[in-house]
DNA sequence: CTGGTTGCAAAACCTTTGCAAAGTC
DNA sequence: GACTTTGCAAAGGTTTTGCAACCAG
């Protein structure tokens, strides 16, 4: 099995919005965890576990890293957060609001985000043929990017 | 980067074709690698590397696991065998020649190998909308099967 | 012989868990 | 004050690496 415990996705499009779900669930509101969510608010890309750790490591001395997985998987059962996988690497982290897709380079690495509607088409086809609800979710799709086509990187 | 230092795939439709190639390329065909290959020959699904090492591990005493990883990355390098990635789990090991992708499915694991041809439909809106060429052999296409969507499981 | 390979042990990497101290409501 | 959360340390699973002994060609 490769997906984790989570809820149902919460709206939370602002920072404050995420933070006053947290208390709204009864949890605590604790400074640790106020940053993993600014960190990933803040954040233009996933995020590993290790750059939530060093972003959110901030004046009030930096969390370690078992606190921050702790609070990853708690916003994610919340609904706040959500990660995925990338080949071998370490997972990576996003707010759960950007539903958005990804796809990777086997060559290159590079993630590229997409809207989800711009999968439908594919998802489609592959429902037809195979039953199969594709989500590019907490995997993305992987395969070569234009580049390393061109250059024959790959 | 998720791709790892491999060479372009070798024909070697059965083990013996395998076994030459190794020997045609220089390299030397110990008891351990040769039991490597034929785990993978007669496996009917993707192995991990403890699988192999468990099959591998013979009455020429079990091969320990630092090996059997050198030699499969030998064995990748050569062309003979490939991996992909599925979730948290340890890497998957196949004979190269066994071309099928896979779908997984998140919620129970389920892993099922397609033919090629039937994603290529997938493949072109994809290249279509985003000259990326998407291929589920290092790792597979994930979502929900058809049945962990009828239960509601996921 | 010569150098590729093995086995063992130890280390690396990411992630999880135990536990007492500290913080939040 | 009750209960959550933290930080540190240690452990867990997978994969990699160092190194002397070993084996294939």
């Amino acid at each position: 099995v490769t997906e984790p415990h989570t809820g149902p996705t919460v709206e939370a499009p602002r920072l404050e919005d995420a933070l006053a779900a947290v208390r709204a669930r009864g949890l605590r509101l604790s400074a640790a965890r106020q940053l993993v969510l600014e960190a990933l608010y803040e954040a233009d890309a996933p995020l590993s576990a290790d750059e939530v750790a060093a972003r959110a490591g901030g004046p009030d001395g930096p969390s370690d890293s078992a606190s921050v997985y702790r609070n990853l998987e708690k916003l994610e059962e919340l609904g706040l957060v959500r990660h995925f996988h990338a080949g071998h690497g370490p997972g990576l982290y996003v707010r759960a609001g950007d539903a958005r897709e990804y796809l990777l380079c086997d060559s290159c690495g590079t993630l590229t985000a997409v809207e989800p509607s711009a999968l439908d088409e594919a998802r489609a086809s592959i429902l037809r043929r195979h039953g199969f609800h594709a989500r590019f979710t907490h995997m993305p799709a992987p395969g070569l990017c234009a580049d390393c086509v061109e250059d024959g990187t790959a």
